[in-house]
DNA sequence: TATTAAGTAACAATTATTGTTACATGAAGA
DNA sequence: TCTTCATGTAACAATAATTGTTACTTAATA
């Protein structure tokens, strides 16, 4: 199935940021991530209007941390990009009243639902200095 | 995301499967999902390569149980559908040997794969016939 | 032999992210 | 002030997966 990378791309951005000094541009983070600067921006700014990062325009703009990134978790930034569900399966529309059919999407909707909240529940284990640390580039 | 809902389609046709007795075309199992019978084929052949099913052509053909309900685990149809990945969130290439990238994708890979095993562990307690019976129908 | 039903190939529809172009907006510098 | 830089968006093509559909082949049976 089509994956969303969007949580993987992020992370990458803020903790480049983080070593940056000074603020990126959408364009330097492009080149980081190998993608498109529009790509970036669209991204960034789900974390723009949960406070995590700011962008500013004009010369020697571009994206800045507004928190440390030991104030920030995993689960913050899949927050902030959109709860969208986490898993490719997906349950079938019930439309027409079948015992059997809800009472298999409600057995796997349980399961489902409890893997999700170990994820999340991991997620929220784990903040971004963490991350930056694990390999040895520590953050404030 | 788009989601795939093959497994909760295949769950629900194996157990009305179970209670109907005698084979049931595609037709009319594409009938009771809401379907098109190409589709019924498509998922169920899948089964039937793994021995969870049988389809004989011809007058009063159709698909039939090749197992007790009871014998067969959610994992087990999970598995037979193709084992990609449970989840929507997807992980970068890692194209330019970035020490952050990868150490971001290995986090998210662990906390992910634990998750998964939670799901799939989940998966082989349950039999279908648990999952018939959870509604007053019982199986074999 | 006609009919029934699976098997399968081929392609359009759907639906999400991702990629791209184009342009408006605002801030800094010369 | 005017130019340049960079975000902010809108709009649309590209991509990639399931799903939907048509058409045809193959096999079994009445």
């Amino acid at each position: 199935m089509r994956k969303d990378s969007r949580l993987s791309r992020v992370l990458h951005a803020l903790i480049h940021l983080d070593h940056h000094g000074k603020p990126a541009t959408s364009d330097d983070i492009g080149k980081m991530l190998g993608t498109n600067p529009v790509v970036v921006r669209r991204t960034m700014a789900a974390l723009r209007e949960q406070g995590y990062v700011s962008a500013v325009k004009g010369h020697n703009g571009g994206w800045s941390l507004a928190r440390p990134l030991s104030d920030i978790t995993l689960y913050d930034i899949h927050k902030a990009l959109g709860d969208s569900s986490v898993f490719t399966i997906g349950l079938t529309d019930e439309h027409n009243n079948c015992p059997i059919e809800h009472g298999v999407n409600n057995a796997l909707r349980d399961v489902m639902h409890e893997a999700e909240a170990l994820l999340l529940a991991r997620f929220k284990q784990v903040t971004l200095a963490n991350l930056a640390s694990e390999f040895g580039q520590h953050s404030v």
